[in-house]
RNA sequence: GCGAAAGUGGCGGAAUAGGAAGACGCGCUGGACUUAGGAUCCAGUAGGGUUAACCUGUAGGGGUUCAAGUCCCCUCUUUCGCACCA
């Protein structure tokens, strides 16, 4: 017989629902606690990621609940973003139709799951009451002069139609759809993330995020310490600043290497259109894509440009270069080229015939430059560098550097690999960026009287490269707010992430149409105390949402400097040993398993097949082995309701029950000592639930109960009414009905965490383990409190163990208390 | 190439502070009940072994220690991240 899980569930899903007790009141008097799951892109389906990542967060939840906090975890829909627009496309429908059709069926997914959401405070990133703080909150940073435009070269899947931030192009692909990605020129917003790079560095504020997600971080802002220098032009007409990491090496330099953007280079090619060479080469390079050129095995390239600069420390005439190996967008642009001590610089150098100097001097291995195949780029002793030479070249650094910022030739400074955030969307489904272009007062801010720009309905969606705000001209065409003239809407939309950047803090103040939200309210809920979501959002979601919560404090929206304290990756759920996915045909449909297994039981087979943050590997058969241990609690409690109804009125005499019984009050304490260690400390569900299911297979060790003693059915009652408390988190549906069964009109999460007596953990008899040099050879049941003199004499006189000691001398004998006796033996 | 994490039975995993390796679940083997079933219950389940003593076992090799899955060094494999960043 199966448990009616078909029954109870939906009717808990719909008690918890008239009470609310999902849904705390603002500044309660309990402490309080903010769970957040990432939200969800509504595509219509929950998959078994999305159940993994919320039966976790609900756990949380549930026990934080149990244990008096005033919990916070609501839910909402990042609905704007290009598959909602290609979706619509395929479905003959429009964004706005299919979304909230696709938001009403993952609801009832979301009930059927009965996951503990504050559904009061649903938000939906694609509805203006919400887009209308994101357009807000883009005032402010322009404001701040945290926004601005630039023609620039971005990443475009042409596949998707859309630019790519950095962070969305893998491999040279699109994070989405894996088409390869290439290059084109537009003019595009940027929020100056780049402003806050030093303090996005610093994770000292938050309390436990994983080392792995902060060392991604720290790569991908990538600060490196280093030194601008300025090389004036022979000419005299200009200089050329450099970035380097290695001052110590500026007497080495023998050639400036420049990209063919560099403004330098741009203005050489106007000023002398003659030469047709250095002309089409920078053009041929320029239309490279990116990621081809920028990838380490491209071969290198470069021109002579005809002109020169001057070493500032010693005034040598340096060749200037332009070369496909440089990237306009790190440090200045530009590169002094060290060939003896650079391996990009040296292999460059060979292959052009361009001198070699060296600088610095091995001092294990004396450095010949006709015989070296590599760059020396290790420290070492100064050479060639006038008043340097001698020293170590760490030290130079430091002594370079200060000399060329007394001479004002250099300045100490760090560049970062981080790079402005580019905004700017070509789509339609996304936020509209709040600005207009007025022929006479240019770019103007809409006033916030007219927000929010509304997203109009009647677009032409389509697979076409233009924009399809641009098919709107009713929508576009407007008067400018300052002067009135005949002025133009911007028709880019904002990337989605910026959405996600600030969600976190709405749902504090879900329905304010003042504002974002009341710092209040915000300042009470946030930091969110326990954010849970996946791996690859490391460098783009939670490094924006970094960045815009510190950008909130600074308007003194906010009073804290993170918005996630704790951080949980959870793991994928796997089949096969892969991803689910549909292309490869393994997707499993959590309604099927639902409807036949019920929710219950796919949370608790998705909590305990592996640790929270590790990927789970599906199993039918796990699904199985969860749905028998929810029957057999049901069962044990179902079977002896009577008898645990009455002995739970008894006050067991603990000296009066048998070493079973007494082994079975044991095994309760200890149950409910781990799990809570695992649930509490640890955030280990599966550890926990093996625990309860050690302790259920204990309980239905006792047969015949109904021939105990009434002392002894009142201990085995105990035993039982541990199960729903410690069910619960995972497994609320049933938890809530059997706790009913027992006649208890409180709910679980206002009934307390289980406790445990530290009494009944002590033992009569303890077992110690003895070691003959590290191997075991005995053991022996001995009084807990026993002398340690004692317990070395019963050791030594275990048979087995004198067989092993025989005739060697006892060098050593350790006694770990509780556990084990060592003896150590020898000649 | 650089950086990080991981490697434990047939499988998922456990061992939390260096102290009995393999908890718990799945699978499998045998049995009970039986209207033969994807039900339930009982027993067993790292490998070897003369079946009990013992030996061997946590990717491989070395080391520290009375004691190593755990700490140190080297090698291999896998996964992830970064990748001409000056």
């Amino acid at each position: 017989m199966e448990y009616p899980f078909s029954k109870i569930e939906p009717k808990w899903q719909k008690i918890w629902r008239e009470k609310g007790i999902f849904h705390p009141e603002d500044f309660p008097s309990q402490p309080k606690y903010y769970v957040l799951s990432m939200f969800p892109y509504p595509s219509g389906i929950l998959h078994c990621g999305h159940v993994s990542n919320y039966a976790i967060s609900d756990a949380i939840a549930r026990l934080k609940m149990m244990d008096g906090y005033a919990v916070l975890q609501p839910m909402g829909f990042d609905s704007f973003g290009m598959p909602a627009e290609n979706y619509a496309i395929e479905h003959n429908s429009h964004p706005r139709i299919t979304t909230e059709e696709n938001i009403q069926a993952m609801h009832r997914q979301f009930d059927s799951l009965g996951f503990g959401l504050d559904w009061e405070r649903e938000i939906s990133t694609c509805r203006p009451d919400y887009y209308v703080w994101g357009q807000y909150l883009f005032k402010k940073l322009y404001e701040k002069g945290l926004v601005y435009r630039k023609k620039s070269w971005q990443n475009w899947c042409a596949n998707c139609q859309t630019i790519l931030a950095n962070e969305q192009v893998v491999n040279g692909t699109c994070w989405r759809c894996h088409n390869p990605v290439t290059q084109k020129e537009q003019e595009q917003w940027f929020f100056r993330i780049t402003a806050y790079a030093e303090e996005l560095l610093d994770f000292s504020k938050v309390i436990d995020w994983p080392e792995r997600v902060i060392t991604m971080q720290k790569n991908w802002i990538g600060k490196s310490e280093g030194t601008l220098i300025d090389f004036p032009l022979e000419d005299g007409t200009d200089s050329i600043q450099v970035f380097t990491t290695r001052p110590d090496t500026v007497y080495g330099v023998t050639f400036m290497a420049l990209p063919p953007e560099h403004p330098l280079v741009q203005k050489w090619l106007k000023e002398e259109p003659e030469n047709r060479a250095l002309k089409e080469f920078c053009e041929r390079v320029i239309n490279e894509d990116k990621i081809s050129r920028e990838a380490v095995d491209t071969i290198k390239e470069g021109m002579f440009s005809g002109r020169y600069c001057l070493n500032p420390l010693n005034g040598e005439k340096i060749q200037i270069w332009v070369t496909n190996y440089v990237v306009m967008d790190y440090g200045t642009g530009a590169v002094m080229a060290v060939p003896a001590h650079d391996e990009r610089d040296f292999e460059f150098a060979r292959k052009y015939g361009i001198p070699i100097k060296l600088v610095i001097q091995n001092p294990e291995r004396t450095l010949n430059l006709e015989t070296m195949e590599n760059a020396y780029i290790e420290p070492g002793i100064m050479v060639n560098s006038a008043p340097f030479d001698g020293m170590y070249s760490e030290e130079a650094k430091i002594a370079i550097s200060k000399f060329l910022e007394e001479k004002g030739y250099g300045k100490i400074t760090s560049a970062y690999r981080l790079r402005d955030w580019c905004i700017s969307r070509q789509r339609y489904w996304g936020n509209p960026i709040p600005i207009i272009y007025c022929p006479n007062c240019g770019i103007v801010l809409v006033p916030d009287e007219d927000l929010p720009v509304l997203l109009p309905d009647n677009v032409q969606v389509g697979k076409t490269t233009r924009n399809p705000l641009l098919s709107v001209p009713e929508w576009y065409n407007v008067k400018c707010p300052q002067c009135g003239a005949d002025a133009r809407r911007e028709t880019d939309t904002m990337d989605t992430f910026v959405d996600s950047s600030w969600y976190y803090a709405r749902y504090t103040d879900p329905h304010n149409d003042k504002r974002p939200f009341d710092p209040d309210k915000a300042n009470f809920w946030l930091p969110v105390d326990q954010y849970i979501g996946g791996i690859e959002h490391a460098c783009m979601h939670l490094l924006y949402a970094r960045f815009i919560c510190k950008f909130m404090r600074d308007l003194g929206w906010l009073k804290y400097d993170e918005p996630f304290l704790r951080l949980l990756t959870q793991g994928m759920v796997l089949k096969d040993g892969a991803k689910m996915s549909k292309s490869k045909g393994n997707v499993v449909d959590p309604n099927y398993i639902i409807d036949r297994y019920g929710a219950d039981t796919l949370r608790v087979f998705l909590l305990f097949a592996s640790p929270p943050d590790k990927d789970v590997e599906w199993s039918d058969e796990g699904i199985m082995g969860a749905f028998r241990f929810l029957n057999r609690i049901w069962r044990l409690i179902d079977e002896n309701l009577d008898l645990i109804q009455k002995g739970a009125k008894i006050e067991p005499d603990y000296t009066q029950i048998s070493t079973k019984m007494r082994n079975l009050i044991y095994s309760m304490h200890k149950t409910i000592k781990k799990w809570r260690e695992d649930c509490l400390d640890r955030m280990q569900f599966n550890t926990a639930i093996a625990a309860v299911m050690e302790h259920l297979n204990n309980c239905l060790a006792i047969k015949e109960v109904n021939e105990l003693s009434d002392n002894e059915q009142a201990v085995f009652a105990q035993a039982c009414i541990v199960f729903p408390p410690l069910i619960y988190p995972f497994a609320p549906h049933i938890a809530e009905e059997l706790w009913q069964k027992l006649g208890n009109e409180k709910l679980l999460h206002e009934s307390g965490l289980p406790e445990y007596s530290e009494r009944f953990l002590e033992l009569d008899k303890i077992t110690y383990v003895i070691q003959v040099n590290g191997k075991l050879r005995g053991k022996i049941e001995v009084d807990p409190d026993i002398s340690e003199e004692e317990l070395k004499k019963l050791a030594l006189e275990v048979e087995n163990v004198k067989r092993h000691i025989s005739n060697q001398e006892i060098k050593k004998i350790i006694v770990i208390p509780g556990k084990m006796v060592s003896i150590a033996v020898g000649k």
